[in-house]
DNA sequence: GATCTATTACGATACTGTATCGTATCTATA
DNA sequence: TATAGATACGATACAGTATCGTAATAGATC
């Protein structure tokens, strides 16, 4: 499949390192040259090379991390020359950040009828998703690598996060739209406590119990308290 | 700006691959030579240096991963030579592990009057670890490394994870016995989502809210709908 | 239309420089 | 005299580049 997104920044020699915000929301990799279909003369550039190459590097970075992950042998693997690579990306850096920057969350929106079915399936999707192989690594070495090449975390965050958490935002407005919900509740605290228990599990046992999605949205969907909630007395003693 | 490769090693001659479950449990550095204090002929030990050569170790691994912990710059940094590393840890894969299993959970148990003060405040104390410099990011490696060196995930959890969520679960547990809580709660997911919210937030913007703690512990415990919850219609919808 | 030419992509290979891990050898010290 | 420690070294892996010959395309010329 050919995607088509990424056009040209004109030239980036590796500058992303200080140009922050530069392009962390622009498209995904600077590449020196163009490499589009309508071009001019010349040989065109084989676009399954560089999807293969992309596959190969998200592969070898979930598995391995940054550090494993070798030119070497993403090039050999893909059966692509190392200049090859060199053409298309500036540095290893410059891979790893086009490789995080080409996942896209590829999940649809649920609609169950409920709420809380609603929470329930995409609960279910997140856990197949963090459950794929490496699944969790590839997270682990977006968090380990923040200081040294931020784009990462960032590009993880603008791809995979976001969209998700927006997912979940989008069926608690309804819901709150419907007064299903206490009106005075952050909802974006709510989506922290949902999908995170599945970090902090896999964190505790790498393994998720079958019922964990929907055991844990009727946990916050309840609460755990024997008492009716009485919801102006929110603050806590010291 | 300075280019470090890293390199990962490539086997380990160290034998900790296969002797998995043997010094899991056992106390931290198994390193080849005893080093007592009470022990017999030649140049003793100097006990400090285990020490730092650890915390620097530490330290290491979590700004910058296990492939960017060089036993150079640990032994540049410790004012030590490298042989005096490796007659203490066989290998670096060793040494990080040996790093990681000399963390301690410091914190003590919360002991506000309520319940739901001590859920917070150990949640505060968790997020205080979490936010040091670089908490988030060793975490990061230990799952990063699930695959290639799984024995620093299983002393994270064991010297963090476990003691922290015991902590939780004491409260819980108490606040069970007293009738507080409803019977059928699973304690275990309980901690998980009010921890696991930490990470998510901290996934998706690195940065934690002043009132994160006491909102999601208010969220888990008082639920976020608005129907009184009847608790023996568990199941949903498919 | 057929052929030539300019231009670009690609594979293969070798190479430079460097950053390591782990060790061998030597000296100092208790 | 056995050990701690330092200096130096070997081996290797890796990032990134350079070169050379070839494949594939577009446009110009015949």
């Amino acid at each position: 499949m050919v995607k088509k997104s990424q056009t040209l920044p004109p030239k980036s020699p590796a500058k992303w390192t200080q140009a922050d915000g530069e392009f962390l929301h622009g498209t995904v990799p600077p590449r020196p040259l163009p490499a589009v279909e309508d071009r001019g003369p010349g040989r065109p550039r084989n676009m399954d090379t560089e999807r293969r190459i992309l596959e190969l590097a998200l592969q070898m970075l979930a598995s391995g991390g940054y550090g494993r992950m070798s030119l070497d042998a993403v090039a050999a693997e893909a059966r692509v020359s190392k200049p090859t690579i060199y053409r298309r990306w500036v540095s290893k850096a410059d891979l790893a950040t086009a490789a995080v920057g080409s996942l896209q969350l590829a999940e649809p929106p649920a609609h169950t009828g409920t709420t809380v079915g609603d929470l329930i399936m995409t609960l279910e999707n997140f856990n197949r998703s963090l459950l794929r192989p490496n699944g969790m690594s590839l997270i682990g070495t977006v968090l380990a690598e923040e200081d040294h090449t931020p784009e990462l975390l960032n590009l993880f965050r603008e791809r995979l996060v976001v969209p998700r958490r927006a997912m979940l935002r989008a069926i608690l407005e309804r819901a709150r739209d419907r007064k299903e919900l206490r009106q005075d509740v952050n909802l974006d605290y709510v989506a922290s406590a949902l999908v995170g228990a599945f970090y902090a599990r896999y964190l505790a046992a790498s393994k998720i119990p079958q019922n964990f999605p929907s055991e844990i949205v009727q946990i916050i969907w309840d609460g755990i308290s024997t008492t009716k909630p009485k919801r102006k007395s929110r603050r806590t003693p010291k």
